[in-house]
DNA sequence: ATCACTTGTGGGAGCGCTCCCACACTACCT
DNA sequence: AGGTAGTGTGGGAGCGCTCCCACAAGTGAT
């Protein structure tokens, strides 16, 4: 006996040998049929393609993946636990614009989550077996190891999101300078004049590009911008109220409120109400990410809306050009990807 | 030159080879340590793990798939657009008892949605290319040609919620006779007498399997089952209003309504209310699911829960034992595989 | 000592592709 | 006529594993 070369054969899977005997040509031939390849007359490729009909030829994925060192698939890692995933709007959107843009392609996305460090380890060791050709990474903390990892592994990856300013890995993430400009803009022009800022965590690159554009657009209109009205929050509910409580000791007088996220708009509400101003009359308030809580606000929250889904596509966009890129060893790091997608102020009752 | 034979070497992945020569032993051995082979000694195990460690060897997955003819991945199937995945929590409990289950071992798992024409033909040719060694279906139509088009494939399945009693696939469900019955008891023990029944839709088969529990609970306790207090709804809050109209007219004397879902429930407590009964005084109401609506209802409402998390476990370990099984063509379709799981009663203030 | 197992090991063959070289042909220039 | 491209095609080699056969060495019964 041969090996075990009889294994899987009588009634198995056709494979391209077979579909080359059927069609009467080479299997290089059948190869270049499948893949697009350009070369190859009309005839002969009608003829192939006859033959994949007939014996409803499906190629093997995995042959393919070891002869070609590729595996036509790409992950969406979740550094959260599944809970966080379900519970928050932002993956879900993000999901349907990625889903959408790779339905055009051959990709097969795969969802990773790896919020615990067992299952860190497990994405850690999936990786380094380059079990797939790319890597989506979204909502990662500053001090994640992962970016870096990716890069030793040379694995192509997108963040949305990105760490910082200096950001090497291809990034996607909205204008959140704009956006808070935006913001601050809008309260001036309902002739609020003294605005202020609660804002996101510091450590969160976005956060710090909110407070970049709050000052900005303050500037911008001839105003200065006064330190005593920008205190920090952490994108809770709790961090809102403990900020508001400070914000109206320092500044009684403030006639507008401009905070890093919807849910910290909500605690400041909150507080704003106990302590008898009326929203919007005696304070002006302005959420960030357009959340499901902003719509259902009493009164309804006036936020800036990022495009989540476009976001997806985009990082898909990104992310297939640098595996394209990286096959025949491409010009690297020569332009950085970085993509910048406008936001939405989506004004309501609270301003 | 030979071929292509220099692609990838140089600093590229270590291969089985190279941890062989580095071990002093021969590829088959390293092979065995890397399956966990018993048939390897001590003393070489230990040098060939060593040597596996300085090199960093990771095994390459597609090699191995194509060598072995599998793919130690399994698909999630949805068959349902992504919204309603995140809409609804018995997906978000269910992948969390997957993910559990499935942490033990070397599986990864897809989630693949299926909800569009389009998205489902994608999926046909996902699964004729057998990229997956086995599929878990969730939420399947009695019409879905889905588990069909598996069986023909050969391809190891199990199914959540049986099609019906004679289901081929390997299945899990939660004891839906058993659940409606322990619901109407309970009515039955609060002294109500006057039991009416919303059922599911009765092309599903867990909502036949509830009609039959609720008709056992009251033959059992010698009463016998009055036809006038069934009425089909379809899990909807607009079928619920609809039967819950139609029940109050049939017999306005009725004193409890036991729901086949949450929330049908819910568009039955509002006709209720409509017609002036008070729940639970005048009318006792239980609902199926205990899903956040029960807890959220005023009054909570009463329900039977589905150990959904452990029904992810379950179908693991069923889908496991197939793939298993298949592997020495086995002796297949001698005992179905059939778990059916104990629902419990949640009592709230509804009854 | 002989035979029969058992245990551990090496390595050939093969999984089904892609890549690329070689080789026909054809077409168009000198 | 000879050269030089360009097109289409066939098929060898190799991707990195697993499977299985062959065989060495040890162990015990006869």
């Amino acid at each position: 006996m041969a090996g075990h070369g009889a294994r899987g054969r009588s009634g198995g899977r056709p494979t391209l040998e077979e579909v080359a005997a059927r069609a009467g040509v080479g299997r290089g031939t059948v190869s270049r049929v499948i893949n697009g390849s350009p070369r190859v007359s009309d005839a002969t490729r009608a003829a192939v393609e006859a033959a994949v009909a007939e014996l409803g030829y499906v190629p093997n994925t995995a042959a393919r993946a070891l002869a070609a060192n590729r595996t036509d698939a790409i992950a969406l890692v979740v550094p959260e636990p599944e809970t966080r995933f379900f519970a928050e709007p932002y993956f879900s959107d993000m999901l349907k614009g990625v889903g959408a843009e790779l339905s055009e392609t051959e990709m097969q996305l795969l969802l990773i989550f790896a919020g615990s460090d067992r299952e860190r380890r497990r994405l850690a060791q999936y990786l380094a077996a380059h079990r797939v050709d790319g890597v989506l990474l979204v909502s990662v903390h500053a001090d994640d190891p992962l970016p870096d990892m990716l890069s030793q592994l040379e694995i192509p990856a997108v963040i949305s999101g990105p760490r910082s300013a200096a950001e090497t890995l291809a990034s996607v993430d909205s204008d959140n300078f704009g956006g808070a400009r935006s913001a601050v803009e809008h309260l001036l022009s309902r002739g609020r004049r003294s605005i202020a800022h609660i804002t996101g965590r510091l450590d969160v690159y976005g956060a710090q590009r909110r407070v970049d554009g709050y000052r900005a657009a303050l500037r911008d209109a001839g105003h200065e911008v006064d330190e005593q009205l920008i205190e920090a929050g952490d994108f809770t509910e709790e961090g809102g109220r403990r900020a508001m409580a400070e914000l109206l000791r320092r500044r009684p007088d403030l006639d507008a409120v401009f905070a890093g996220s919807d849910v910290t708009a909500a605690g400041a509400r909150q507080v704003l109400r106990e302590a008898g101003r009326r929203i919007p009359d005696d304070v002006a308030l302005v959420g960030y990410d357009d959340s499901a809580i902003a719509r259902h606000m009493e009164p309804p929250l006036t936020s800036v809306r990022q495009p989540i889904e476009e976001m997806g596509r985009a990082m898909i966009d990104l992310l297939l050009n640098e595996i394209a890129d990286r096959r025949p060893a491409a010009s690297r790091g020569l332009d950085r990807h970085q993509v910048v997608l406008a936001t939405e102020l989506v004004e309501r009752a609270s301003s």
